[in-house]
RNA sequence: GGGCGAUUGGCGCAGUUGGUUAGCGCGCUUCGUUCACACCGAAGAGGUCACAGGUUCGAGUCCUGUAUCGCCCA
């Protein structure tokens, strides 16, 4: 039954309104009644809520949409929840600036804080006028203010036509996430796979945090070689390269590969350092580089992560002297209490940011005659906090690791095997994963010393003697959880013990934000709070991210769910590319080429912007391309145009159109729906294998051949020329109903591209949404089309393409009669023409004859027109044009 | 330095296990049109598939090497 088809169609408002219907008839409402086989679970990556949103997330979030979507219509109850990322360092900036405050975890909760701002207009809050307040005071302001950022993200995301169930949503520090993340934590410790260990680690010497492997980056950073002498017992001089003299005084060895001829005889002697005077060993170790400056290396504790490896590989001693703030120590050193360069350290060196040590030391060694020529500018890769602009230090503290593999073989082997079981799409992004997993040197490093973030949820005993008794943690139960160490005394314990001999300090660390967000599965599917929900969605289907958090995200959520359920945490991951602007670059912020999201869908809709981006297959990076979405909107507007067309040939509103297959009985309808049922099994099949890219491509070509040849063809035998709407002959009703059955069939087809224009074709004939309808069959379609041959519908929609091209090359109307024409069709398309003999000529306007003649061996070109050849024609006088 | 991906008409992309004259869209040229669609329709021009070798009856497709670009890891 035709209710309603517009008279003028369009676009505009079609997202608002929809979104609206969704939310009131619930069309995204998970149902939790269905097991776990009947369920499609999607692991939504959370966006960063004090970040922005940009082009790249409109484009990722778009292609698991469009799997969502037509998994939802292959009948599979789709768990699609959505998350906010608010833990970590942006939110805990913008509240500092935004309230005026700063996190200080030493101090108490206070009830029904008020904040001395509300906004400061992006101005920051100097450090010295910021409202020092414990972290517990500290996260309630956050999540007052990433409140209003979650309802700017939900409206860009409703008016994208995300298929979220918005009842479904999560923070990754709500109390959920902060439960969930310290309870995986404290089964961690349990099983031996949490532990702690002093030892040295990469520090930001700016953020004041320790830093994982997964967190840096390598950058080019401008430095200089100095050539420096250490001094044999005999006073020869061996020269060594290095572009930081400052560390001259933590030396603990110099360091050459065992083959090395040039200093093989130094192995096993001794040196003393220039200016300390320090005696230290020369060793060998394969992981000197003989062609890297002298070849010769000063190995110091600690100048980078070789350092730390020879340092731990060859018991080498330790003898630090940078600190957390990144100056050097201010007391002497014990080992330089003797040392003739006593004095240069305490006057020169002693409290000095390196910066200035190195100025002094450099310019000590060049009096002593210890520095070989003058410093020689390099660029060198150093390690950095990838959202620091400082070089990373090393400094040895103690810290909380996961175990991830990184130093364990029989872990490593099983978390690669997991890799292989994991099915990426695509297929090639598993190399990511598994030369991250075999290039790990050591655990994953999960304390950070800042203070917004998921606590590590552990006190521990101070002994009588006022020392703090790190090795015998005090756990909560898991009951409890979540707490905050540092505003809440452990069991059996009273807050006023806190810090004084027999009583506790609370862990004032947070966890890394990847250990709450490495739990998105078990925070989303209820995991030990709602076991009903967890075991219908988890282990889950499908986890969509970029291509960049492979290392990161990915794999510390395979770390946990292998440790904590021993599975995989999904099946499938799907890796979406970036979105590189049309100079073939990164957009990014930075170089100020983003395109704010909600503009771009106001201007182009929302049909439009997903069509660019379902058109950009997964893993493959995609240029921002405006005219890709004017493609796209064209589509949804040809899909409301020629649906209008196909259902006013009944007689438009209140006619009634039957999709029953039997009423198609001519050969050009059968052919029609013989092409759509092909076309519906390339399309669910490459929907079935993540290939959205095809799906959308093989059925898009296939509608706009359907209105350019098909619709063109079938026009005036659908209007039923002559007859009244009381009888309708066969050939009419055939053609009626076969354009019918293949809008309805289009219609699902194109559903999860363009979800808002197939809904409002949808509403004007169809009953419910058409994102609940079930995904095309092609088997009934092949029923109704027989024995019909596709080609045939091809076959005619070439001869009247060769009888446009007449009218094109003699520049005259499409609407001009052809009075006789005489056509050579190539044999295999013989067959088609004929059948549809009456339609071509309908839709070419032929009076008179069209006889049609085998073409001859050479005839025609295959690629003009199917090499169907027109031999003769006779052009009619144009139409006259109608009187205005 | 190692790894992964890319390189196809001016631009953006397809090209499935090697099989005839390499497709699509945008743009371009010419023409048409107000009875689905000007956010339109029709017809047309335009490519030695980055380069060099090799395998094969046959290579855009497979192998080797080179170059350029992007990303990841040292």
């Amino acid at each position: 039954m035709v209710r309603e088809v517009p008279e003028k169609v369009s676009l505009d408002g079609l997202e608002e309104r929809y979104d609206e219907r969704w939310t009131q008839d619930g069309t995204f409402a998970f149902d939790r009644s269905k097991t776990r086989e009947q369920v499609f679970s999607i692991d939504t990556p959370p966006p960063t809520v004090s970040g922005s949103l940009h082009v790249g997330h409109v484009f990722s979030y778009t292609h698991t949409d469009v799997v969502a979507r037509y998994k939802r219509m292959r009948g599979l109850e789709v768990f699609y929840p959505m998350g906010w990322d608010d833990n970590g360092l942006p939110t805990e900036r913008r509240v500092q600036n935004y309230f005026g405050v700063r996190c200080d975890p030493s101090l108490p909760y206070t009830e029904g804080f008020e904040p001395p701002h509300q906004g400061t207009d992006g101005k920051n809050v100097k450090p010295g006028d910021q409202v020092p307040i414990s972290r517990r005071n500290f996260i309630e302001l956050c999540e007052r203010l990433t409140a209003d950022d979650e309802r700017l993200f939900e409206e860009l995301w409703r008016r994208l036509g995300l298929s979220v169930d918005w009842a479904q949503t999560y923070q990754t520090i709500d109390a959920t996430s902060r439960a969930t993340a310290q309870r995986a934590f404290l089964r961690n410790l349990a099983r031996g796979e949490a532990y702690q260990a002093e030892a040295p680690g990469l520090w930001d010497v700016t953020f004041q945090t320790a830093v994982a492997q997964a967190e840096l980056e390598a950058r080019d950073y401008p430095g200089f070689f100095h050539k420096v002498a250490f001094h044999r017992p005999d006073g020869e001089k061996v020269y060594i390269e290095t572009t930081r003299p400052e560390l001259i005084p933590a030396a603990v060895a110099l360091i050459a590969h065992p083959d090395d001829e040039r200093y093989r005889h130094l192995f096993g002697t001794t040196v003393t350092s220039p200016l300390f005077g320090i005696e230290i060993p020369v060793v060998a170790h394969t992981a000197a580089e003989p062609d890297k400056g002298a070849g010769i290396a000063m190995c110091c504790t600690f100048g980078d992560l070789t350092d730390v490896q020879w340092w731990r590989e060859l018991q080498l001693p330790t003898r630090s002297v940078v600190q957390r703030d990144g100056r050097i120590t201010a007391e002497t050193p014990e080992w330089l209490a003797d040392s003739p360069g006593r004095a240069l350290f305490e006057e020169s060196v002693a409290g000095k940011t390196t910066f200035s040590a190195r100025t002094a030391i450099v310019d000590a060694l060049r009096e002593a005659g210890d520095l070989d020529g003058e410093p020689v500018s390099t660029q060198r890769k150093a390690n950095f906090y990838e959202k620091g602009d400082k070089p990373l230090e090393i400094v040895t503290s103690r810290q909380w690791y996961i175990r991830n593999g990184g130093r364990d073989a029989t872990l490593r082997d099983e978390l690669l095997a997991r890799g292989k079981e994991l099915d990426f799409h695509p297929d090639f992004m598993r190399v990511r994963y598994e030369n991250w997993v075999g290039g790990l040197n050591g655990d994953w490093l999960i304390s950070r010393q800042r203070f917004f973030g998921v606590a590590i949820p552990l006190w521990y005993p101070v002994l009588p003697s006022g020392e703090v008794d790190h090795d015998n943690p005090i756990a909560p139960s898991e009951a409890e959880l979540p707490v905050d160490p540092t505003s809440q005394a452990p069991a059996g314990y009273t807050e006023d013990q806190r810090g004084v001999p027999g009583g506790f300090v609370g862990d004032a660390d947070v966890m890394d934000t990847w250990a709450t967000s490495s739990l998105t599965p078990q925070i989303v599917g209820g995991w030990e709070r709602d076991a009903d929900l967890f075991e219908r969605v988890f282990p889950m289907d499908l986890r969509p991210q970029g291509q960049d958090i492979i290392r990161t995200w990915l794999f510390a959520t395979v770390v946990r769910a292998h440790l904590e359920s021993g599975v995989l945490p999904w099946k499938n991951a799907a890796i979406s590319g970036w979105i590189l602007d049309p100079d073939r670059k990164k957009m990014s912020k930075s170089k100020g080429n983003v395109v704010t999201p909600m503009d771009l869908l106001v201007e182009h809709g929302s049909d439009a912007v997903r069509y660019w981006a379902a058109a950009a297959r997964l893993g493959t990076d995609a240029a921002f391309e405006v005219g890709q979405m004017k493609i796209g909107r064209r589509l949804a507007i040809k899909v409301l145009n020629a649906s209008k067309f196909a259902l006013s040939f009944g007689g438009g509103a209140g006619s009634v159109i039957e999709l029953d297959g039997t009423k198609v009985t001519q050969p050009l309808d059968r052919a029609m729906l013989a092409g759509l049922a092909a076309v519906v099994e390339q399309a669910t099949q490459a929907l079935e294998t993540y290939d959205h890219t095809r799906a959308l491509e093989v059925t898009e070509t296939f509608f706009w051949t359907f209105c350019d040849d098909y619709l063109e063809l079938v026009k005036d035998r659908a209007y039923g020329a002559g007859a009244d709407s009381a009888e309708v002959s066969a050939e009419t009703e055939s053609a009626r109903t076969a354009l019918a059955v293949a809008l309805d069939v289009m219609l699902r087809l194109l559903a999860p591209f363009i979800p808002f224009a197939t809904e409002e074709v949808w509403s004007w004939w169809r009953e419910g949404s058409v994102h609940r309808a079930p995904w095309p069959d092609p088997l009934p379609l092949r029923a109704v089309a027989g024995d019909a041959y596709a080609g045939d519908l091809t076959a005619a929609g070439h001869a009247l393409a060769a009888l446009r091209k007449v009218k094109s090359e003699a520049k005259v109307s499409m609407r001009t009669p052809i009075l006789g024409a005489e056509l050579a069709v190539p044999a295999t398309a013989l067959p088609g023409v004929t059948t549809a003999i009456e339609d071509v000529k309908a839709a070419g306007r032929v009076t008179g004859e069209l006889t049609l003649a085998e073409a001859a061996e050479g005839q025609g070109d295959a690629a003009v027109q199917g090499g169907i050849v027109v031999t003769s024609s006779e052009l009619g006088e144009p139409e006259a044009r109608k009187k205005g």
